[in-house]
DNA sequence: TACTGATAATCAGCATGCTGAGCAATATCG
DNA sequence: CGATATTGCTCAGCATGCTGATTATCAGTA
């Protein structure tokens, strides 16, 4: 029986456990009331306006099925906005509202501490190289999950 | 805006979304049906016969309130018994069952090999480093969860 | 145009994982 | 001893995150 910490998988589920709790205890010492998730979200639309929740998910790394709630909870508090597409009336056009812009121009000063938090027992060059191997273990795992990462299609 | 290939929290979350992922394909292709939770608690369980909840919780960092449910289903497959300590009526002792340990036998090879495709992207090298990484970066953010790593208490 | 397959979104159901509250039992201290 | 604090466990409630199914729509083709 290997120990724990000689487990990949225990690891990571340890360092995401420690990097969302960071990530909450930040935006909410700032004020807000935002998940990982949440945030991920709210930024890739801010980049991609009206995108459909299937490229965004495809984005961000997300389960289609995840980000029907996830939206829901976004429109709940005023951030987005979801209206049908006029060229496809499957799809769902997801737009940023004023007071999401608002939003994530204040909590970008908290999330950005949390990603210095959650490295804080290693040195720069430490965190570096650890995000390049995260990268590169992710890429070659990419479609290993039922969420994948995926290009947003072009034009 | 940070790129998400930027953030170790996103870094994270895909890390461990695809760990998860590749853990219950192998497990599933093996014949079995346990999450990854449930195979640390299994394991844990075994090498420390008649733990409490609270204690095995901290073991294998998981927050107190959800260990209640993984339990729960542990003892519903026929792997655990939960009994009452004498000691300490408030307590309840986790015991492995004959059909646990051959499941944790039977599994093992499944987990390996699950511990060693979700760093095929890595070269030996770069998967040792990145679980040193790991290890010292989690060291560092312990405290920072509700799940905080615990020593078993001696006797 | 009718048929077939693919796609966007949602839903039910289940399993983490958290916050905060509550209950029962134990430990501690005046 | 008795009041108080602490501890072990459970629960309600919420938010991911998954599987698998369903519905509506679109795209391609016979």
């Amino acid at each position: 029986m290997r120990d724990n910490n000689e487990m990949p998988g225990h690891l990571a589920r340890r360092f995401q456990q420690i990097a969302v709790a960071v990530f909450l205890a930040e935006v909410e010492e700032a004020g807000f009331d935002l998940t990982p998730v949440q945030y991920a979200a709210l930024a890739a639309i801010k980049m991609n306006p009206g995108i459909d929740q299937v490229t965004l998910a495809g984005l961000i790394a997300y389960d289609r099925t995840t980000i029907t709630g996830v939206v829901d909870r976004l429109v709940q508090k005023g951030l987005l906005v979801r209206h049908a597409s006029p060229r496809d009336r499957r799809a769902r056009e997801l737009q940023i509202t004023e007071a999401g812009k608002r939003t994530l121009r204040a909590i970008t000063p908290a999330v950005e501490a949390a990603q210095h938090t959650m490295l804080r027992g290693l040195t720069e060059k430490e965190g570096a190289e650890l995000m390049r191997l995260l990268r590169k273990a992710i890429t070659a795992g990419n479609e290993l999950s039922r969420a994948p990462l995926r290009e947003a299609r072009l034009g």
